[in-house]
DNA sequence: AATAGCATGTAAGAAGTTACATGATTTC
DNA sequence: GAAATCATGTAACTTCTTACATGCTATT
């Protein structure tokens, strides 16, 4: 279900594209909540053509391109998903899962495991708020902030539990 | 993989466990980095019983129960997954693709959609601050920080949003 | 004696990943 | 003309969910 709402919604954002435009979006802030592969995607999108949620173009061009359009349809099963759906709450990363678990290892292990995570994240929240910055619309901002927001957390938990491991570690040298 | 390393850092943490007890955790804590339910737990153990990944004693007492413990070896996989391994950084989270898209509704119907997530999220900074502080063990205080860092970060977002929408609706109106 | 919780399992199906497969067009 | 990128697809496999299935024990 998921991925068929990811893409009407992005259908909805971006306009008309093809699958392989959607795959790039997956790839981009998208990817900060959901996420999924061309093999994927190419045939959900055959299936929502057929469930009457999208219609194809195909282009007569040389390069086999189809557009998808959601139709009036997939608007309403997303819009009711969005309002009547209570959305499992459950998440699943393997980069917090690891975070989640490298303070198990020796302090001379973690780190700069943990100094490295935080300095990835860093990385995110430099290039997700000059992504912000250069949205021109409000939705595009709106995700692009909630990646910021999600990176910085994940920032501040990794520099705050290396400032504590090695502070902990200090002590018990003295 | 997530799964199997999961299970064995939980056990690290938790020492022996059922896999009963392990599938409670992941509706604790856990369940904000990754998350399982006991269908896909049993076999998943009797797999890395297997392995040599962990070791089972079986309860000859009424209920039918097997307590697992991680092995040497299992804690060198788990060590060398934290260390060794370069983590998938895909996220999937449902609830956050429904907050991604929920500002694509008319303001009338996302505004208190936003409100109310920001009170869930509020909930749940509080669950889990008053968790943090009840921890014992660092590393349990650590993980129920990185909850508390994630579900701020939603209700800041949230709450965000929906001011900046109410703000461009009265806006309008003027 | 009924209900809630402990405790484990399997089977069918849906969702997701990896690898294979093809061919056009643009850029250098 | 080589490499990168556009563009789509399928097959095999792994992972995850839902539903079914069973039976004990503690509490009320």
């Amino acid at each position: 279900m998921s991925l068929r709402i990811a893409l009407l919604g992005l259908l909805v954002e971006a306009g008309p594209s093809s699958g392989y435009d959607l795959t790039k979006h997956f790839g981009l802030s998208t990817s900060n909540v959901w996420s999924a592969k061309h093999s994927q995607i190419y045939p959900e999108l055959r299936k929502m053509e057929a469930d009457g949620a999208v219609t194809a173009v195909e282009e007569s061009g040389a390069r086999n391109k189809r557009t998808y359009e959601i139709t009036d349809g997939g608007r309403g099963e997303l819009r009711r998903w969005l309002i009547e759906t209570d959305p499992n709450r459950d998440v699943r990363s393997e980069a917090c899962l690891r975070l989640f678990m490298l303070p198990l290892l020796d302090p001379e292990e973690s780190l700069p495991l943990l100094r490295a995570e935080a300095a990835v994240y860093q990385v995110r929240v430099n290039r997700l708020k000059s992504l912000a910055e250069s949205m021109d619309s409000d939705l595009n901002r709106y995700q692009a902030t909630l990646g910021v927001l999600n990176m910085t957390a994940l920032r501040d938990w990794a520099t705050y539990v290396a400032d504590d491991i090695e502070r902990k570690a200090a002590e018990k040298r003295a």
